[in-house]
DNA sequence: GTCTATATCATGATAGAC
DNA sequence: GTCTATCATGATATAGAC
């Protein structure tokens, strides 16, 4: 996300980072971005061909960032509900390092769904092992039963969309006083975790 | 959403919120929401003095439309659980229909933060006597205890952001099929009520 | 590799006839 | 009120000197 090195090219990718993320792709302005990189716009054609190449790179980057944190932890031998909480910890912490993202992401991905696409297969992304873990806990009786892809659309809404909201927010909830906001954001993880503990673990033989 | 006149003026909102709420302020171009309107663009600023301007009158008009959908609910006199699942089937029912309007939002509160304050200050919206209520319901050992605000953002969230997902839901869950999204979005009223109060509502005396 | 200058084009907006 | 024709701006992209 932030390129360390201080090569043109790597000055170029943190600056079209920052801009594409507030602006969008199409509020995006080369001009905006030569002058954050402190060059001209000349340059941005020599490395990256055009807007739309220098965009995908960006967009790539992103998703590409944002996108498997789940996988990772999923793939370990925990308990399931030890597993949603990691996941529950993992996005919130990335999210509060970078608020933008979410809206960032819903607005690309439904001006051009095509740059997805190329991505998830890129990536093979696939989420059946996901729902087949969450169905074998089910049938053991761990947790409730509820279709697989409920649960897990649940618990990624729960995380993402507050920030994807964040003008509202902002200044329905909070009246723009940022501590405020900040300190919503933090308590996150634990309500969403105990809340989607207490709607799914099954402690007694009270549920079926 | 959909003015039915068909004068000159109401074709032009028409078309104009179609383009608007599938563009953006900044995707959408002048041109193409008179093609819509089966006008020129001459007629466009005629009517509504620029693009500004006509985006404002659409946007208002869909936030007027999208937002107080719950208010409504919450001042009747009925049991909060009651409430709640009122305000899901409505809010679910309302973004079948409309399942493009999230993204739109989020995009535009995003890009211009200013035009949501405007009309937050207009309604006088203030989302304090819900949580009132809610904390009432907590203090009567009705529902678990918990910051109203993250119960309201935790329902919020799981209606609205699988809408603005879509894409990603439509491809990588689904794969395209219309038919088997449109069912997704079919089960998630009845799925989020389930989970809400499996989460909150207190049935014995088993917790505090 | 980096710059200045310029080509090319699309868009929002307006003028003016009818 | 509605149209055609045109302007003015600002954006991406390129040419060519250094």
């Amino acid at each position: 996300m932030e390129p360390k090195k201080d090569s043109t090219e790597d000055k170029i990718l943190e600056a079209a980072t920052n801009v594409f993320v507030t602006k969008g792709m199409e509020g995006a302005r080369m001009q905006e971005i030569a002058d954050e990189a402190g060059i001209n716009k000349a340059l941005l054609h020599y490395y990256f061909r055009s807007k739309e190449r220098l965009f995908e790179a960006i967009f790539a980057e992103i998703i590409k960032f944002a996108f498997p944190k789940i996988t990772r932890i999923v793939t370990s031998d925990e308990p399931i509900v030890s597993k949603i909480e990691q996941v529950i910890d993992a996005y919130i912490d990335l999210l509060i390092k970078h608020p933008f993202i979410p809206a960032f992401v819903i607005k690309e991905i439904n001006r051009d769904p095509s740059g997805l696409f190329k991505l998830v297969v890129k990536f093979g992304l696939n989420p059946q092992a996901i729902f087949d873990q969450i169905q074998l806990a089910m049938d053991r009786g761990e947790i409730v039963q509820m279709q697989p892809r409920h649960l897990v659309a649940n618990i990624i809404s729960m995380c993402i969309f507050p920030f994807a909201a964040r003008p509202i927010i902002s200044f329905v909830l909070f009246k723009d006083d940022q501590q405020a906001l900040d300190a919503f954001y933090a308590e996150r993880a634990e309500v969403i975790k105990q809340f989607v503990i207490n709607a799914i673990v099954i402690k007694n033989k009270e549920k079926v």
